[in-house]
DNA sequence: TATGAATGAGGATTCATTCAT
DNA sequence: TATGAATGAATCCTCATTCAT
């Protein structure tokens, strides 16, 4: 269904009891949120449990199991988005508005995934920092693809180009995601401030309704 | 003159001899700009040609070298950008042009530098990454607050919140320059591209105009 | 019937099924052929298409397999050889030629068998090196002892004690044979170079013949 | 002076100060002696009392350590081999007595040498491998040719080809040294021996002596 | 018999930092 | 100031062996 990420149940890990798992892949999550060089297969094994033999059974290599990982989480965060989002809806600013909302319910129930989504900057200057650069841009072109696709553009002014209106409603989208995301803010006060947000979102969303629709 | 950063002349290594301590700087960006814990001690004092023990002489801990080269890249960056930009102009539209033409020119200027800027994101959680985390955000919030201080808000339509409108502007700007600084794009490339950069963005400047000024 | 070689039929692994347990000796013979500590049991059962567990219920430690291995593999020779040389030919330098050709045609039915003995220096100082050398020993003096047994010293000069002759001539013998299987010659191009090698015994053979003999 | 091996002096360890380079030096033959793979850093660190990041100072691979230690140890018996044996004698078999007292005495004085030197079989598929391999093969070739270079072969029997006496000469000393220095004989038992191999050999030596000779 | 997941001590290597000179 | 030898904890990874099933 999805071409970019390859099966992720044929690995290895797939066949261990779900518990162990988790306990593993949240573990591996966790520490590499602290990025991919500071994390430590030592911290690993200890907070999981389990032998360092054990995780070296799994993944062959300490990159191995990074970029497992990494498929891993966007794969979950995924599905889970494509199921709830409502693609029939063709305002581009309707669309956002269930993003929005549907992000930070997924940052809840996934803290650790998301964080380490975040954390993922491999500097290194050897193939697998390549790959990860290369699936990451893979996977944003086909989410946003899929996110924005069959927009309705006839509600825009006809006086500017579709596709810089698009843009601009994007980059406005990222922007206040990435501001409300800045590393100070810790994911617990996510909740509270969810009025918060959402009001904000629809001072956006308004804004750019008058300025940029028919 | 500037209360976020610290007084770098009182740091030890500037009573090196400038050439000496460039040779240092330069080729301790140079590493850091392969994230800080791939970059190693032992290449730094290599490129730089000078011993082990200088290296810790001047900067008491790997830390210390690399906060002070972020605070010094800043300051570098800062001073010549301040100087060059007109803020007579007061359009917050005719701004960004500027600042756009700028720093394509300082990227060019200063490549080592931008690198390192780039590249400056420590994962790490003790407190070396909160304090560059910390300062960065100063920078931002200063850096942001002069450049787009005084800003002449009358040209905006009214029927909008002119902090909303600011916000729209900076998203769009950064978006835009976020998508044409991605990694894949070598800065090598950046001079036979500045046309068409530059086009682009008159076009989001116009669109920008049409629609959210007056 | 040969005391050196313990019964290797009284060993567990002796009542698989032929087919199986032949998978797993040349399996393992194959990987000690990369010297003792290089031999992976993981190799050996991936190689045999069994488990882990059940190599170690055959044998107890990967130690006791290269032991087994060991002497399996010094009679499958020891057994072929003796069956082949005609004990009845007195003359030693006869039988020396006898034995040569036996050698070739045994290397090529054996290959594995003779890369394994001859990668077999476990240079290691512990109890299985010592068992090794010992067996090693053990069983060359046996087969030389064989080999060389009811020699007909009446042939030899009388002005020189006939055990130096005998010497001379193994000595002779085992020098040749080592320059000839010098590893870099592999084992593939002995076929053509049997008349080569034939000839050149031939002369050594005319040589000590001359000079040794009456 | 010798062009196989390549100047030993370049290396970074002979900067050391001599002591603490034997000490070195030392503990890694002795460690070697039991085999590459069996050989442990560790161990080497701890025999010779420096810090594991002393060692990988000197020899950035365990491997360089092993190849230096190879070419060392072929140097330092080569140097006073040839220092001290007659090369105006041109009777082979005279030679050859020379060379065996010069051995008894050089592997008293060198006992870690030649340990080190027997045990050399690093049985691995990669380049070092191969490279010890070429190494010694070409160490042979030269000590051989030199060793046995003009040789006076109008001593010889008129009957037979001198290559192929020459060749069963060899043959014998070698066989001979081979049986003396089997691994069951602890060097230091050699002394006591001194005098029934001198006198061995020259049993030998009257034999060929009268069956090869004029 | 047969499986293969699980163990954990041991191995080579790295690297920021110190210190005698 | 300046050097670079020296340290040793930390890191990733291996592998013979065990054991529950």
């Amino acid at each position: 269904m999805n071409p970019i990420i390859e099966n992720l149940n044929d690995h290895k890990i797939m066949s261990l009891a779900p518990d162990k798992r988790d306990r593993i892949l949240n573990a591996a999550m966790k520490e590499f949120a602290r990025g991919y060089k500071n994390a430590s297969t030592d911290n690993i094994v200890r907070e999981s449990g389990i032998s360092k033999g054990l995780l070296f059974h799994y993944f062959r290599t300490k990159k191995e199991l990074f970029l497992f990982l990494h498929d891993y989480a966007l794969q979950m965060v995924l599905a889970e988005f494509f199921n709830l989002i409502n693609l029939k809806e063709r305002d581009i600013l309707e669309r956002w508005r269930q993003i929005v909302l549907l992000k930070i319910d997924l940052v809840h129930k996934y803290p650790a995934i998301f964080a380490f989504v975040n954390a993922v900057y491999m500097k290194e200057n050897d193939e697998a920092a390549l790959e990860i650069s290369r699936r990451k841009t893979a996977f944003n072109d086909d989410v946003y693809g899929r996110l924005f696709s069959d927009i309705d553009t006839s509600l825009f002014r006809e006086d500017i180009e579709p596709q810089k209106t698009v843009d601009v409603i994007i980059f406005t989208m990222e922007g206040y995601a990435a501001r409300e995301a800045s590393p100070d803010k810790s994911l617990e006060d996510y909740e509270p401030e969810y009025e918060r947000i959402l009001n904000e979102v629809d001072q956006y969303i308004a804004l750019l309704r008058r300025c940029l629709y028919k």
